[in-house]
DNA sequence: TAACATGCTACAGAAAATATAGCAAGATGG
DNA sequence: CCATCTTGCTATATTTTCTGTAGCATGTTA
C-alpha cells in the first residue's frame, strides 16, 4: 500500500531518518508541492479539478501523490473534496517564500542565459 | 543533454511555465532539495563527499542534480569543490524553515499514527 | 612507481511517471 | 425509471528516472 517517508525512520535517501530528510523525500516526488500549492490556490475541490489545475499529472499519480498528502496530514477529504489540513496550510505558509523567489531566480536567468 | 525547467516556458507538468511551478518541477526531484541543504550545511565539498552525505544517491543520479543545479545557477565548482552560488544560499535560506517544520510535523504523526 | 583519491561513465534491473482508456457509483433531468 | 453526467478512480502499455554496482581516467601522494 501507499507508504510515506516518515522522520525518524530509514527513508529513500536517509537512513538517518532526520525529519527534513524525511519531508524532503515525500515534497520531491514528481507534482507533491504542486498538489499543496494548487490546493492552497483554490481550496477545497474535486479530483477532477485538481487534474485540470495540474495539467499534466496522471491521475494513477495524482491518486498516489493525495494517498501519500494524507498519510502525512497534509491533506484531507471534507464535503468539499480534497483540502489542505491544518498542518497542510502551515506546510504551505512556509513554501510561499519560494513562489517570490522563483520570480527573481527567473528575472536572474534571464539576465545571464538570455534566450 | 541536460534541460532544466525554466520560468516562463512549459515544463514537466506546467504549459504556464508559472515560476514557482517551474522552480517546483526542478526541486521535485530526487536528492535536489537535499543536495543543497547538505551543501549549506558542509560547505564546499567534492563529488565524493556529497554522495556519501546523500546515503543512497547513485552516482548517475547525484551528476545529474549537479548539472541540473548548475544549470540552473544555484550551485557551481569552485577551487574547494561543489558550492552554493549566491542565489543557491537565497534558496537555502527559504528552505530553512522547512527544518523546523519538519520537526513539528515529525512530533504531530508521532502523536496521531504513534508507532 | 605503486597506491590512493576524485569525478565521473556505463550498464542492468527496478521503480515511478505519462498517456490513454474505461469502469463503477452517485447525482440530475426528463 | 432510465439515460446521461460527473466524479473518483483503476488498468495497462510505454517511457523515463533511479538504484546498485563496476570500473576507468586523471591527478596527487608516499
Amino acid at each position: 500500500m501507499v507508504d510515506i517517508p516518515r522522520p525518524g525512520q530509514p527513508v529513500r535517501g536517509s537512513k538517518s531518518g532526520a525529519p527534513i530528510m524525511a519531508l524532503f523525500d515525500l515534497l520531491g516526488r514528481n507534482w507533491s508541492m504542486g498538489v499543496v500549492w494548487v490546493l492552497s490556490d483554490i481550496g477545497p475541490c474535486t479530483f477532477r479539478e485538481l487534474q485540470a489545475r495540474c495539467e499534466s499529472i496522471s491521475p494513477a499519480a495524482l491518486n498516489m501523490r493525495l494517498k501519500e498528502l494524507q498519510m502525512a496530514r497534509f491533506v484531507e477529504r471534507t464535503e468539499r473534496g480534497y483540502a489542505l489540513t491544518e498542518m497542510g496550510q502551515e506546510l504551505y505558509a512556509d513554501l510561499v517564500p519560494l513562489g517570490s523567489f522563483a520570480q527573481r531566480w527567473g528575472e536572474l536567468l534571464d539576465k545571464t542565459d538570455p534566450k
